[in-house]
DNA sequence: CGTGCACTTGACAGCTGTCAATGCCGGTGG
DNA sequence: CCACCGGCATTGACAGCTGTCAAGTGCACG
């Protein structure tokens, strides 16, 4: 059973060599972690991607003062790791929010891939804006939002994302993050995300289960996020010929 | 008079093609903009990025509630709209802080390089990879710190940025940005940030002129900031090779 | 049945937002 | 040369959101 690169299919319908060198670059070993373990710290050599296969992952970084932030919520299919590529030792820890696997990515193998397909080369810079992207909504709704709107905003970003797989909206759907998670991730303290959770539930516009949740007013709850639904180029015309 | 890609300079030497390259990327007709015009907006078509020659810029996004957020202080050097690309409509405006002056880059002209260039290729997904590091620790310095704290992250910042080109810590920098810019970027409001100068201020750590701020004390600076120094890698074993 | 983790609730403090008034400075026009 | 004006920075008072601390509940697990 293999994970779809989802991401880059979204950006133009992948040719044969560039599935195969996907398929290459993830068809490595599968590493299992525990629930809390440390995929990688921070401060470590940086030689490699991570791709995860099951489970969710956290990326992390932290402040000399002790505060953490979770950065960016990994799903299957995600790759992770990236951002650390341009500095000598990584900056974010990554780390299993459930159990999980992951397979490793040798960077050798990425620049393999960059200096074979150039116009897959451009769907990785293309990720790597998008991601860019996300992290700016996260900045806006963390500087420029309340609590409750960040909350919001997180509901609504999962809820996309888990759609994606099969265009099919779940509105109801699995949560294996804990509300010290969901702090570390909206940069605010656990007791208040427990206020907001019951807030947003008192309004009518979720309901909560164990470790799950359902978005009652998609509609409603995007509008509270205040953040712009993205569209994602797609076949852009200026991409690199198919090889 | 060229400006020069020292990013790209940082994480390897160049090869002459590489050079020549960039210099094409960057050759072309010169736009000037007045301090304050945009350069573009948001939910504008992508077909291009933007290299600033000369000047300071601000990358922008906004909220549905009004919230605004700075993202990103250009100098000049910088590449702008990058993050775009992998969107339809564009997610951020762009905006001249003081006058300036740019040179456009359509995208085919990008995509050209990564088919001629993989290892350039590999170094613009690298700065990519830099820039959502810079991103993350906003949002740490953002989520996790004071406010106080967030302005020393920002001039912190500014002062390794403004380092580079020659190597001589200037202490003493021009600020051309208004409180308000400052506020937009550290996601605070106008009369908080005037507050937290002041502190820094009383404090030692700063004394300020028209427009332009002094650091009295850089280390108790970055320290009361949290944010660590990052290393960038530099000619990574794992590049693709030359060409 | 005891332990530990996660979540909930309440009270209170503090940081930051908000509003309003003032002052400074440069630019403009008479 | 002087008066006026707009943009920007400063200051003060006050409110509100969020942080902090502490105690209590419920559930999973051994």
């Amino acid at each position: 059973m293999s994970v779809p690169f989802n991401r880059f299919a979204a950006f133009a319908d992948l040719t044969v060599a560039e599935q195969q060198a996907l398929q290459e670059l993830t068809g490595g070993p599968r590493f299992s972690y525990a629930r809390g373990d440390a995929i990688r710290f921070e401060q470590e050599p940086v030689d490699r991607l991570y791709f995860l296969v099951s489970g969710w992952a956290l990326t992390c970084g932290s402040l000399a003062n002790g505060g953490r932030q979770n950065l960016k919520i990994h799903l299957p299919g995600d790759i992770m790791g990236a951002p650390s590529i341009a500095l000598e030792r990584s900056a974010e820890g990554i780390f299993a929010a459930t159990d999980v696997t992951v397979c490793v990515i040798p960077l050798a193998k990425l620049s393999n891939v960059f200096t074979r397909l150039p116009r897959l080369a451009m769907l990785f810079f293309m990720a790597a804006q998008e991601e860019w992207v996300i992290l700016m909504d996260r900045l806006l709704a963390a500087g420029r939002s309340s609590a409750k709107e960040a909350l919001a905003a997180l509901l609504i970003y999962l809820h996309e994302r888990l759609l994606s797989p099969d265009k099919i909206p779940p509105s109801y759907f699995f949560l294996p993050l804990s509300q010290a998670d969901i702090a570390d991730y909206l940069g605010l303290h656990v007791v208040h995300v427990g206020r907001m959770f019951k807030a947003l539930e008192d309004e009518g516009l979720i309901s909560r289960d164990i470790r799950a949740v359902t978005l009652l007013d998609v509609e409603r709850l995007r509008a509270l996020s205040g953040i712009p639904a993205r569209l994602l180029s797609r076949c852009a015309s200026w991409l690199p010929p198919e090889i």
